[in-house]
DNA sequence: ATCAAGATTACCT
DNA sequence: GGTAATCTTGATA
């Protein structure tokens, strides 16, 4: 049951739609990250769509920078920021090169290896009910958990480092759709997805 | 050279 | 529910 190995891997052409498609069809699918030789397994709760043209709240919405440059790359790339001084954050790159949108991973479901998570995340196993929720419930904190910082920007999502393979597709009426969570501008646009009865979701409305 | 803002989290009341 | 922590980045001069 725990063996992702021989699902499909999600190809280019899926990362190459646009944000908003890509990021509510993330919801169900397993993230897999390679570290340290093993392989961990997580389905994704919650997604966020951002978009360079008319997205205010889009790191790219003002153009290309040393920062952003990766976000303009062809979908299928991950696109990995620090921000508020501490906290890294990870990002699908979509759509075709040279727009920069991309997706970010708000929110995920640990499948295995809890323990270790549970060492990056708090330097400790033996983890209660909600702290195994407090493991991958936030977008820093996915990154925290899974070792993930500006080494892996740029890294390309069809390799083997990280990728994304098939799962469930999640019923229409199992999909949350709201507004994003920590940002001024644009805030109106409903472009936040997450899996209703999941428990590791940063925020429910 | 300086400065304000930031796609968050943890901890407090 | 409110806020301090913490530092990189991009804009402006």
């Amino acid at each position: 049951m725990l063996d992702f190995s021989k699902k499909k891997r999600l190809s280019q052409k899926f990362y190459q739609r646009d944000s908003v498609i890509v990021a509510r069809e993330l919801l169900g699918k397993v993230f897999v990250r390679k570290l340290n030789n093993q392989l961990f397994y997580l389905k994704i709760t919650e997604t966020e769509a951002y978009r360079e043209k008319d997205d205010q709240a889009s790191h790219t919405f003002n153009g290309k920078t040393p920062r952003n440059s990766v976000m303009f790359l062809p979908g299928g790339h991950l696109y990995v920021y620090f921000t508020y001084g501490k906290h890294f954050c990870a990002n699908v790159v979509t759509g075709p090169e040279n727009q920069g949108d991309a997706v970010l991973l708000r929110g995920m479901e640990p499948l295995n290896n809890l323990e270790i998570l549970s060492q990056n995340r708090f330097s400790k196993t033996g983890l209660t009910n909600k702290e195994k929720i407090n493991l991958t419930n936030g977008p820093a904190k996915i990154c925290q958990a899974l070792n993930i910082n500006k080494n892996e920007n740029g890294i390309n999502l069809l390799q083997d480092e990280i990728f994304i393979v098939e799962n469930i597709n999640p019923d229409k009426e199992d999909i949350v759709t709201t507004t994003r969570i920590g940002i001024k501008k644009s805030a109106d646009l409903p472009w936040r997805f997450y899996l209703k009865d999941n428990p590791w979701v940063s925020v429910k409305v």
